[in-house]
DNA sequence: ATAAATGTTAAGAA
DNA sequence: CTTCTTAACATTTA
């Protein structure tokens, strides 16, 4: 279900729990759950997509994928938790998804420059990644997450849409200013979706993606399976202009 | 009711 | 060795 803003919604729910320590934890998931009772949970990151809850000597890495879900202080019926985690105050109970352990200190993991939402992010610093990689579709860059962390399928078309570029355009084709607005949207777009997430609105909010007309021309928008990636990806042809080197 | 979806990776094939 | 393809995970919605 989720993209970046969704995973700062979460840590924003499980953050009146840092500075407790879990009592119990439990769950199907296959690593060693034990080790995490008696633990403090010293704080609760989001690195793109990436929930990170910190133990200090180690961090617990939770990644809901397409399917995962989670309840704060209350558990769903007839389901078996991939992870619960209880403490004094409450608890946190994760739904399939992906859970792992991350060794020592988060800095050495991950590179919050890269992470769209943070304030660490570096928008020059992806661009000076892009232009090393000219050929390749923008389509495929903005769901990269080791340059775009926390970009997802909906906010890939959504920034597209906004700065009007064709999905199969390539990246060593764009004017230098086109790309600036593309990198930039994709911080701006994020937060924007974060807004309209949290106040329940963002179906509302969503120009193209999912829709049938381009709210721009009124024309037919296009859904194709582009590049590598093969999500799917709606578009205006009209409206987003299709930059190519040939 | 069947498929496709706000995602990712491991394993196998070429 | 690398690159591509497929399957797997597991749940909700159209």
């Amino acid at each position: 279900m989720p993209e970046g803003p969704s995973i700062r919604l979460l840590r924003d729910e499980c953050a009146p729990f840092i500075g407790e320590t879990v009592l119990v934890a439990s769950g199907n998931a296959k690593i060693d759950i034990e080790r995490i009772s008696g633990h403090e949970i010293v704080g609760i990151k989001t690195w793109g997509k990436h929930l990170l809850i910190d133990f200090g000597d180690f961090t617990l890495r939770v990644r809901l994928l397409l399917f995962g879900s989670y309840r704060i202080n209350e558990r769903r019926e007839n389901r078996h938790a991939r992870l619960r985690l209880v403490m004094p105050s409450g608890e946190i109970n994760f739904y399939a998804g992906d859970v792992r352990f991350i060794e020592g200190n988060l800095d050495d993991s991950y590179d919050w420059s890269k992470d769209v939402m943070a304030d660490a992010w570096s928008p020059r610093g992806a661009r000076k990644t892009l232009l090393k990689k000219p050929d390749l579709p923008v389509s495929d860059v903005l769901l990269d997450q080791n340059i775009f962390a926390g970009v997802g399928n909906i906010i890939r078309n959504e920034v597209l849409f906004r700065t009007r570029i064709h999905p199969e355009s390539q990246i060593g084709a764009l004017p230098s200013r086109k790309l600036g607005e593309m990198i930039k949207q994709a911080r701006e777009y994020a937060f924007d979706l974060l807004v309209w997430k949290r106040a329940g609105k963002l179906k509302k909010n969503l120009l193209i993606h999912t829709r049938k007309q381009c709210p721009r021309c009124a024309g037919i928008v296009s859904k194709t399976y582009p590049g590598k990636a093969k999500r799917r990806s709606f578009f205006c042809a009209h409206c987003q202009k299709l930059y190519r080197k040939d």
